[in-house]
DNA sequence: CCCAATTTGTTCGTATGTATA
DNA sequence: TTATACATACGAACAAATTGG
């Protein structure tokens, strides 16, 4: 990677943001505006700094707090990335799923396998009022809506409605989404230029629908976990609302933080 | 706070372990023995760091990693304190729950005001097997058993039934438990010398029983997010074990990464 | 109100260790 | 083996917040 790409105009002492902070955002824009793309490999640290006029300790404060985020990927010996979603660990960043354990033998923690994600629709539509002010849209606006199931070790254990913007992922086809070869934040990244950085969830319970009953397997009306998820791009800009409905009769809903932070 | 009195060791150079993994574990030892007690102030950078012979700079390295962690709590221009539960911040760390913002008006958040709980039972009893061995005791032991029921906003949101080691708790009355000025965890960290650091959650649906839907004043068999947490001390020792039935009528259940890491 | 002492926050520069290709 | 890049560690200087006189 070009140091010259990159577009980075040199800090300057502010006296109210730490430079570290204005060195952040600099990187921040430069990814941003996709002049360095994911899987980039940034230029080394002392050609980054000179870059931005900053010491090699202030540029890495900076680095320090991007790969906390997951925006960047350090690796000693290799460089500086800029993180994709085909890492193994964005994986399950967002998607927090497990199988039960059993409670009276908890040292063997069971294998969560790769979760097997089938495509049960793809339409065109217009956004709801709901969806709209979700995604900063207008109702009405063209979307898309996707359902999907999910499946962990046999079991049916999620139905995903996901609702995105049409012009934001302008020319998605069914066939795009089918063929896609890892996740579909991955695809979103990688075909759209969108990049998923962290998602807002909410989740109550709710009995299960005839459709959600249908796509789990389940009785109708049995208690369900609803997650209601925002997923956000830089700036904190929402590109996908989906609600997923989670059968929990093998599997937990985990919250991120036991996930050890 | 006397800086002999830590019982700090200097640390060496391994080759194996980094310096400031060590420092941190220096400084974990001398809290966890009770050398250094919740809301005590430490001495300054200069002495700690001569104390344990590193550099000032290396020592922050490991109290800034304690800070993340909510062990230690710096201000500038005060000091370096051990982390306490009557920080506001704490309360929300473990509490999940809250009311559910209109879609349409995400704007104005609505404010979630203090949860008011209201003890409902205070029993002790012997641990049931999954309890034992969720807390790393034997089945039969001596347990606490704690009903709670929580308002917000003036619903009832929340019943929780919360079991801890009575050897561990030992002393505890319903009348101490009722009196505590601050949050429970405060209680466990002010009269027991116990610090929840952090905890394991994990929620599925489940129909109200006759009991936590008399609790919450819900129909039986109302779908409700069960939440099933452990709260954990220093060395990921369980100290708590707690299901909590989550009325989400107007409530979310939120999951920690949206509260903006 | 301002001053001075104390303590953490930020920034710099350098040297050396370690993983990678 | 060598070159590259990140990881760790050191020490110094100044800025900013807090407290007490």
């Amino acid at each position: 990677m070009n140091i010259d790409a990159l577009g980075l105009v040199p800090v300057t002492a502010t006296g109210e943001v730490p430079l570290y902070r204005q060195v952040k955002r600099e990187l921040l824009r430069s990814i941003e505006t996709g002049r360095c793309g994911p899987g980039k490999v940034l230029p080394n640290e002392t050609v980054l700094a000179a870059a931005l006029e900053v010491s090699v300790g202030t540029l890495r404060r900076a680095t320090d707090e991007l790969v906390h985020e997951h925006v960047l990927v350090r690796r000693q010996g290799k460089g500086t990335t800029v993180a994709t979603h085909t890492h193994d660990r964005f994986l399950f960043h967002f998607f927090h799923v497990e199988p039960r354990p059993d409670p009276l033998d908890s040292d063997r923690m069971p294998v969560s396998h790769y979760p097997v994600v089938e495509c049960m629709g793809f339409d065109k539509d217009k956004a709801t009022l709901i969806e709209a002010a979700v995604l900063w849209i207008r109702a009405g606006d063209p979307v898309y809506r996707i359902d999907n199931r999910l499946k962990l070790d046999g079991h049916l254990v999620a139905h995903d409605h996901i609702v995105i913007s049409s012009v934001l992922f302008k020319g998605l086809t069914e066939k795009r989404l089918l063929d896609r070869p890892s996740t579909i934040y991955a695809l979103y990244q990688s075909e759209f230029g969108i990049t998923v950085l962290r998602a807002q969830e909410r989740a109550r319970a709710a009995g299960t629908t005839r459709h959600t009953a249908r796509m789990l397997g389940l009785p109708v009306g049995t208690p369900a976990i609803e997650v209601h998820r925002v997923a956000l791009t830089f700036g904190d800009k929402p590109v996908e609302y989906r609600v997923s409905t989670v059968n929990t009769q093998h599997h937990d809903y985990v919250s991120l933080l036991s996930k050890r932070l």
